[in-house]
DNA sequence: GGCATAATGTTATATTATAACGTAACCTAA
DNA sequence: TTAGGTTACGTTATAATATAACATTATGCC
């Protein structure tokens, strides 16, 4: 078995995709087995949708894909909402604040302290996996008690540092 | 002259806020004497609004604030979203990204890598000096080059956690 | 099958944000 | 001082994002 891609590379540099999505979806039914929850056809859709490309997507950018194929009963954004709200809450998906956009998740089901390389150029997206806690430490001297944490840094890929010339 | 308090007293502990007001819209004003910039009426009140409160406001309840007291005609969104633009380059406010608000700085002009523990009861939020770089230094090894970071902890604090009980 | 629950579908609307264009204030340099 | 550039403000309209409320369908379980 080949080594896992790290986080980066899948953003910014060459991995097999199709075999990362197929594993990436494997994992998500697995996950919901486990955890007894359905991941349902709409479900599903939207992940195979995110999956597709390892970029942030808005809502209604899925929305569209959703409704692509001219069908002629357009599905309505609080389906969508739905289940992305469902993915993000199995960790299954993160939702980026900064960019009101949603991206795969690349380690499925680690719902906490992910943290994100945004390209402003490319607008491709890393997720790290994390290494710092200071922050957290001091977050606890400080007596409070973490939910979430959302870690987003904006800059310019290497890639796209050549190009910017 | 007394000590600063600490940022994250002012949010979650007490302070002379009248005194922390004062000071804070007495340095916005130097900041932008010195940088050669126009402290406008628009801008101060829209920065008064949020030294007010040292609490996180959206935009449109800024708007509100402004258009208290029954004026006739009454400003519109692109006005607050102006002043609120001026004031987060220059580093006077925040955005809080994962609430879609804004805040007031307590470091007048440290534009970067503010971090803030968020309360998800209070909704109050604490400012904290930036501690950590091992992310920054990923970032580096990686070659991408930071911009801007965002960094929003939800969570409890701990005033909160005794009410919960 | 009948019932409870979960998920989806539908309609309408709330909330957040910006584009586009016109007007006023301010600066400065002949 | 005033013509001309620039910056900020004002106004209108609309785009983009998100959710409330309620109806319907699917699923699991006894």
């Amino acid at each position: 078995m080949p080594a896992k891609p790290k986080s980066a590379d899948i953003a910014f540099r060459k991995h097999d995709h199709r075999r990362c999505q197929r594993q990436l979806m494997s994992a998500a039914k697995r996950l919901c087995e486990v955890r007894q929850l359905r991941l349902t056809s709409r479900r599903r859709q939207v992940l195979e949708i995110l999956l597709a490309s390892h970029r942030p997507m808005g809502a209604y950018d899925i929305l569209a894909e959703l409704n692509r194929g001219g069908a002629v009963d357009r599905i309505a954004p609080p389906i969508v909402y739905r289940a992305l709200e469902f993915l993000v809450a199995e960790g299954l998906i993160h939702r980026i604040e900064s960019r009101n956009a949603f991206i795969c998740c690349i380690q499925p089901g680690h719902q906490n302290g992910a943290q994100f390389l945004i390209c402003r150029d490319c607008e491709r997206i890393a997720e790290l996996e994390n290494s710092d806690r200071s922050l957290l430490a001091e977050a606890n001297s400080l007596g409070f008690e973490v939910d979430h944490s959302v870690v987003e840094i904006t800059g310019l890929c290497a890639e796209c540092q050549k190009h910017a010339g």
